[in-house]
DNA sequence: AGCACGCCGACT
DNA sequence: GTCGGCGTGCTC
């Protein structure tokens, strides 16, 4: 058999690794070509892979190479600039492209169920590949050819025979792959139609079961549900459907809207007016974004094998409330005017949901396409088929994810709230997306546009340093005025206080409350911890209850007579005995959102309402929508809500917003600790006071004299951003070093963890020495166990990225094949 | 991810 | 003694 091309396939499931296969002799070379999904044999199974390139047999090749058996696609859905951010993205990982492939394309693609499906004369209409495997397996001519064995050789010429026709009806156009997955099991979602507590009798275990298997995953489709609970769950499903507790739908496999008949150029509304400001810097960036030469695909190579990216880098430094959203949207429209793809990414789903509302009533004729994490896999797939074959330009909306679509001739990208640690990928691949989105931007030699009222500390470093263009708008629009504020300290203590019947909010924040629903106003208040009470401490024995998976406390539940773990997810009902003296007698510790909302109510005057917004009170689909915008109407005087609540949302109502525990974030293992407090709380007084009334911040802390509160107080990021630099330099943090976090784990019961661990870190610190890197730990993570999985982190500090691998290497081959597990985060946001 | 092998408990 | 559970290991 005649071997002259190779073909290079990264494998999209695990092991992930590029294998070489043989090109097979039933196709023409013709059907084959890089950046094709291709199914390949791998074992006694096939796998999905993408072709990362053929190549001419080298003297030296391995012998007993199986062949590749047959294309997924006649068009490849990938392009060369998309392998090539693969390779690189896995090489900063020390990852094979295929581990990062295998994540960042939609389920759909990734996985091999479906068929191989023939038209025309006397073929075969379906073929699995698993048949054409076999008919493959018996075309390699032993090679020792025993006696027995020489019996079987008279099958070779059938099946050759066989293959050649089916590979010209290939070529010929007359064949495709069709994707398994059309049956009602994975169309049809299932999810929650109402919140806890439902109405069903407590006995009844099954349903109990199935609504709270929902109501920690979320909307599943029949088939993982089915998987999860057994196939019997089908009747529970039923009863519970005709009951209205669960609601089954069709999963929308809506394609992006039809290309409007309407040719001729986007436009943008009247009401599209920007102040002078915005106008000079919307002038400003345009020169940048209309290179009169488009780049040839071998330029854009060429800057993705590393050159300095010549396309414009830009951070818009712009108050909350200044405007930034109106001139995203006129540089967009520029952009689809001159023919080239948009992205503009935030950091959340629901700010991107806003920012489509916003470009449906600002940018007429302009295709709009939403891509996040949230999608259904079947929506994902299409959205994701649609960006690599579409020539109309179009603006996609998305977060993070969305810079994994395979579009192609972008002009553009945009990341709103930059700053955002959101950006970062932090489980499984751990990407920063803002990094992403510079290389990308270098290969399609687009325009980088960051923008953030409060910057990354590295993003404006690199702009002090003419990295990276500066762009200010320091007035908000109209004439509102900046929100007062005042610094408190917090009410109840924590675990060791005496009084725990007091509410976490202080004397004055509960007066400030009531006065601002009393005047008809309304008020947000932030505690990032939800929940009743994160501790359940026994009264008896004076243990609290923890997690057995993660030996972290459980969090108390009211609502759900649950404790639970929110880290794995990990439930006990309540309540229960004490695991380690039966006792039934506890005093919840701390406060949670829920609590909160319980003790603020009393001192707020009769018929306010609260509204709480959090992971738990948005586990139903549009349930989160919902919320909010019941207190947009008015419906409650106070909303109570985590984190998620800081962002974006406009409420010209607010008039007070209370930080409950500003301090929270300060007392993180992390450099970035002030930085992110500082974000979080000028980001959070933007909310209040938007509309016409002006508005009252109060923060909650115990230390008021944190030096980050100096500059929270004189609304001064530059000059929290020059005190946090020099720091930072002193310490030699990043921007002035390059930062790296090993991350180790192993199963809690392997007793010879430790010792692993041990060698593995020795080699670190030897390796380091030679090198000048420094070492740091192996130090217990935060959560130093999950999941059953004991948990340690490896920091280095080095001058390079280089280096930061190399030490990465010698710890994972350090590990070998044993069960523990490490991976490389390169500049960790959250250590955790 | 998928598929086999191998080692333990409950059946004909 | 065999059937079958799923823990462990390998895949060009």
């Amino acid at each position: 058999m005649d071997l002259h091309l190779l073909l290079e396939a990264a494998l999209l499931s695990p092991p992930y690794t590029t294998l070489t296969y043989a090109l097979p002799p039933w196709l023409p070379l013709s059907a084959w070509c890089p950046g094709m999904r291709v199914a390949v044999p791998l074992g006694k199974s096939c796998r999905a892979a993408v072709v990362l390139g053929i190549e001419p047999a080298r003297e030296d090749r391995p012998q007993g190479l199986k062949f590749a058996l047959w294309p997924l696609e006649h068009q490849p859905l990938l392009d060369a600039g998309y392998l090539e951010l693969a390779r690189n993205t896995g090489l900063r990982h020390c990852l094979p492209p295929g581990r990062i492939l295998g994540t960042v394309l939609p389920a759909p693609l990734r996985l091999i169920k479906g068929k191989l499906r023939f038209f025309g004369d006397a073929l075969p209409r379906e073929l699995a590949l698993q048949e054409v495997a076999a008919l493959a397996g018996r075309l390699e001519v032993p090679q020792n050819i025993t006696a027995e064995k020489h019996s079987e050789m008279p099958l070779v010429w059938p099946a050759a025979k066989e293959l050649e026709r089916l590979g010209a009806a290939w070529a010929a156009g007359r064949g495709d792959w069709s994707a398994a997955g059309d049956s009602p099991l994975d169309t049809d979602i299932v999810s929650l139609a109402q919140d806890p507590p439902w109405p069903v009798r407590p006995r009844a275990t099954r349903q109990m079961q199935m609504l709270e298997y929902l109501l920690a995953k979320g909307s599943l489709s029949k088939r993982r549900l089915f998987e999860a609970l057994g196939p019997s769950s089908s009747a529970t499903l039923t009863l519970l459907t005709a009951r209205k507790l669960l609601r089954v739908e069709r999963a929308a496999v809506s394609l992006p809207p039809p290309p409007e008949k309407s040719l001729g150029q986007p436009r943008w509304n009247a009401k599209f007016s920007l102040n002078p400001a915005q106008t000079a810097i919307v002038e400003a960036l345009s020169r940048d974004l209309h290179h009169e030469n488009a780049p040839s695909p071998g330029q854009a190579l060429r800057q993705a094998r590393g050159a300095a990216p010549r396309a414009g880098i830009h951070l818009l430094h712009g108050i909350t409330g200044s405007g930034k959203t109106a001139l995203y949207m006129a540089l967009a429209a520029r952009c689809l005017a001159g023919g080239k793809n948009v992205l503009l990414l935030a950091p959340e789903v629901a700010l991107a949901l806003k920012l489509q509302q916003d470009a449906a009533a600002q940018l007429a004729g302009v295709d709009t396409v939403l891509y996040h994490g949230y999608l259904g896999l079947r929506e994902r797939e299409a959205i994701f088929r649609d960006a690599a074959t579409r020539n109309r330009p179009v603006l996609v909306i998305g977060t993070r994810s969305a810079l994994f679509l395979p579009l192609q001739n972008i002009g553009l990208i945009i990341l709103d709230e930059e700053h955002d640690s959101s950006f970062k990928q932090d489980e499984g691949l751990t990407y920063q997306a803002k990094e992403l989105a510079w290389y990308k931007a270098g290969q399609h030699e687009a325009l980088l546009l960051l923008g953030s009222a409060t910057p990354d500390v590295k993003s404006y470093y690199a702009a002090r340093q003419g990295r990276i263009t500066l762009h200010e708008l320091p007035r908000r629009v109209g004439e509102v005025s900046l929100p007062e504020l005042r610094f408190v300290r917090p009410g109840a203590l924590g675990p060791s206080g005496a009084d725990v019947s007091g509410s976490i909010l202080a004397r004055e924040s509960l007066e400030a409350l009531g006065e601002c629903a009393r005047q008809g106003n309304q008020a947000i208040i932030l505690l990032n911890r939800r929940g009743y009470a994160p501790f359940m401490y026994c009264l008896n024995c004076r243990e609290t209850l923890r997690c057995p998976h993660c030996d972290i406390s459980l969090t108390y539940h009211k609502g759900r007579e649950k404790m639970l773990c929110h880290y794995c997810g990990f439930s006990l009902s309540f309540p229960c005995p004490c695991p380690s003296c039966g006792s039934l007698h506890y005093l919840p510790m701390g406060e949670g959102t829920e609590k909160l909302e319980e003790t603020l109510l009393p001192h707020l005057p009769p018929n306010s309402g609260i509204l709480r917004l959090d992971r738990d009170s948005t586990r139903r689909p549009g349930r989160m929508e919902e919320i909010l915008a019941s207190f947009a109407r008015g419906d409650a005087a106070v909303l109570v809500g985590t984190q998620m609540l800081s962002k974006g949302h406009h409420f010209p109502n607010v008039t007070l917003v209370v930080a409950a525990d500003a301090d929270l974030g300060l007392n993180l293992p992390d450099y970035r600790a002030a930085e992110k407090s500082f974000q979080l709380i000028l980001q959070a007084a933007g909310r209040s006071g938007r509309g016409e009334k002006p508005g009252q911040v109060i923060i909650q802390t115990r230390d008021p004299d944190h030096y980050c509160w100096e500059y929270v107080r004189a609304n001064d990021y530059v000059g929290f951003f020059e005190h946090e630099i020099a720091l930072r330099e002193k310490r030699l943090y990043p921007p002035f070093v390059r930062l790296g976090l090993i991350r180790l784990s192993f199963p809690a019961d392997w007793t010879g963890g430790m010792a692993r661990l041990e060698a593995i870190t020795a080699a670190l610190r030897e390796h380091g020495r030679r090198i000048t890197a420094t070492v740091l730990g192996p130090a217990p993570a935060p959560l130093a166990m999950l999941r059953g999985y004991k948990r340690f982190h490896c920091l280095i500090k080095s001058a390079s990225w280089l280096h930061i691998r190399e030490l990465y290497l010698t710890a994972a081959r350090a590990a070998g094949h044993s069960r523990m597990r490490i991976a490389l985060d390169p500049d960790p946001v959250n250590m955790l």
